[in-house]
DNA sequence: ATTCCGTTGCTCGTGTGATAACCACGTTGT
DNA sequence: ACAACGTGGTTATCACACGAGCAACGGAAT
């Protein structure tokens, strides 16, 4: 019952390319050296995050990432279900035939209940405004 | 970020008991016939309930398993956390010295409300409540 | 002695976190 | 053109921890 470290890491970078000027073009090793991540581990993780369409990559001389899309469209959910997929409580709350006591099970509303709030809460934030949150935050704490 | 099949098993569980008859000694093959477990692995399931004050046990002749406390007394999130341990979202809401970002981490709070809200709903409902709405579920269902 | 539960240790499979080798592509200098 | 170089992309592999489950033995109550 916790986010794996590539959500986290992923997370991360996607904040650090926003807080970057508009299509800046960022070098791997200059993320890996902002966010405390190995240059190896971040090759894997980007990976989903680009075929989710949240980040774009650019080969070659000059080359690197940055994000593909504004980061006001960009939620926290987005980020997770690229890294780990959709998000469940429990198992039988994907596939609705996981578990034949579906109908009756008062328990599988409750866990209903609260993945319904968890993913409210994820994607109440954009990117845009979590960066401006943590400007705040910085500003006072000086 | 999936709760484990002992905690699925021991909601199962500590809701089957308490819809036996107050004070009603059940047989731990009892439990596993109607529940879907194996008793090996419901053994190891039963330990951490006991442990926390949940179910009591009686060994011997007539021995078994039952409700330590009233149902309307326990909830899912006591359970989850006998099973589980600490409910956390992510390492950094546990200790406060796992992260060094978390002064000024705007992600960090946003994890920390999705926690609070799962934890409200995990404590909403006690397992009577839940027991009564099961028999309401199946009683609609006919 | 019998019937229960308790404890311990084990297996087996899968997922996480991480590394490295090699491949493919773009840019740039010639 | 084209070769060299500098980027990211793909794939395989690894150690380790954890989840899920099993079994054997020990201990208490009757």
């Amino acid at each position: 019952m916790v986010i794996t470290r590539a959500t986290e890491y992923a997370i991360r970078t996607v904040v650090f390319l926003a807080q970057q000027p508009k299509d800046e073009i960022v070098l791997k090793k200059d993320i890996c050296r902002t966010q405390d991540v190995t240059p190896a581990f971040l090759t894997k993780i980007l990976q989903p995050l680009i075929k989710a369409g949240i980040v774009s990559s650019q080969r070659g001389v000059g080359g690197g990432f940055l994000l593909a899309k504004d980061p006001s469209e960009i939620t926290l959910l987005d980020i997770f279900q690229a890294e780990e997929g959709q998000l469940k409580l429990n198992y039988c709350l994907l596939d609705s035939e996981a578990c034949h006591r579906d109908n009756y099970c008062s328990v599988h509303e409750v866990w209903h209940e609260a993945q319904d709030k968890m993913i409210r809460v994820l994607t109440k934030y954009n990117i845009t405004e979590l960066v401006r949150r943590e400007k705040e935050n910085l500003k006072n704490s000086n």
